[in-house]
DNA sequence: CCAAAAGTGTTACGATTACACCCATGG
DNA sequence: CCATGGGTGTAATCGTAACACTTTTGG
């Protein structure tokens, strides 16, 4: 053989809206009725501390174990080496096989793509950080090219299945999932048609409860929760429906 | 460690449009006005001559090689073992990693959907043979799940991508691209409908040209091809579309 | 009473489906 | 000239987008 070993890796973009911590200037103090601006789509990231590609920032994961399949060891790596935990949802994205993909001994890497909902806040490790999706710091090997492809998983099935329930809280109003839908998908979302197209789909369901209105005023808003915490595929056919 | 080598293979389900090769009982000369019946979606299948699972039917496919990405070997394993080189469209489905997914050695499984357009019909060896994905035989492993995966991703594309430039000849009729989504979708799809739909989202143009009618008269019907010969999605959004 | 936030209703539009009807050809 | 398959046109439907308007709260 000329090579030396292969290795099975495993690689996840772990995916959370979060308040967005950039240094706003003062002095814009206006938001337009329906900015999408407070939150943003981050994934998770730490920087190699050695080469090779030594201060690129890398998808946490780590080599495939002998007895492990692969989702159990991307669940492994995350609790292991950022302890995360709260992972709402994981789904495997491609794999990517280039023989020469990173420097050294072969690694085979298979890559997922990992939902965190908003209450949570996990404690991660000095050397790790969430980065905006929007505007990613240099990335190790092609550590890039799978967040885009996570990107783009996650906005394509926001549009037919239920996979919000592993962004949102338990119990969330519309506004909180607007923003929600707005930082995901990267523009804006009408807030009336999103409670239509989900209400309609039996995505979401009204608790009955309701929010308590904040200190500026405004009507308290109703509170919802997502009817399943599985995927759930609502809406298959863009064209070509089966009969009824 | 307490294992012996974890080789890598590839598996691809080739999929094909074929004449059903069905023992009909003669004297139902009938057909339905848009029967779906002369063609059905076909999985290329070898059997296995030794144990394990002696007489059971497997995917074509076979241990990544050192130096070959896994698209690569897909094509590879498909050109050498079943003689099968008129693949137009291969695509990445999942990885199938249970460590005890079969007996002996570890054996991570890389799955692809193979497309072979219809003119083809390539020489196979003899343990080898295409059946059909509606009635399949004992399968070997965790093949059948494979197959049933390629079939979901298929009939899914069908309806927001181009896919079909895969399973269709260079030239075709409506009709003729009317069976092939019949075979591959599993039900009935009306030809005046089909027409519009790809015509609309420029996924087939008209070249002019008119096939001759068949023996028993009929207009001759306008030939069509794919604009495009690589996959393209066309209608990305069920909802929630992006604001123009 | 005013601003702010939430909820409701209405309309318009686009795409798809279903189906009736007209056209061209071979026997 | 008639059966057969192909093509065209139209109406009905469904779902979503856009937006104006009403309701409820805090200051």
């Amino acid at each position: 053989m000329p090579h030396g070993s292969t290795v099975h890796e495993v690689l996840t973009a772990v995916f959370q809206v979060r308040p967005a911590a950039r240094t706003i200037a003062a002095g814009d103090g206006h938001h337009g009725p329906h900015a999408c601006r407070t939150d943003e789509l981050m994934v998770l990231l730490w920087q190699r501390a050695l080469d090779p590609q030594k201060g690129t920032w890398s998808l946490p994961g780590g080599t495939l174990g002998d007895d492990e399949d692969l989702e159990t060891s991307a669940r492994r790596q995350l609790a292991e080496k950022v302890d995360v935990r709260e992972v709402a949802h994981l789904e495997q994205l491609s794999v990517f096989s280039d023989p020469q993909r990173v420097p050294g001994d072969r690694r085979i890497a298979s890559t997922y793509l990992g939902l965190v909902p908003l209450p949570a806040d996990p404690q991660i490790p000095a050397d790790t950080a969430w980065h905006p999706v929007s505007a990613l710091p240099q990335m190790s090997f092609d550590h890039g090219t799978v967040v885009e492809h996570a990107r783009t998983r996650l906005a394509a099935k926001l549009s037919y299945t239920n996979i919000a329930f592993a962004l949102a809280p338990d119990e969330f109003t519309m506004s909180t999932l607007r923003e929600i839908y707005c930082a995901a998908l990267g523009y804006q979302v009408d807030t009336t048609n999103l409670q239509r197209v989900l209400t309609r789909r039996g995505v979401i369901t009204a608790t009955g409860n309701t929010a308590r209105s904040g200190r500026t005023g405004g009507r308290p808003a109703a509170l919802y929760r997502f009817t399943d915490s599985e995927l759930r595929v609502t809406d298959e056919f863009a064209a070509l429906r089966p009969p009824v």
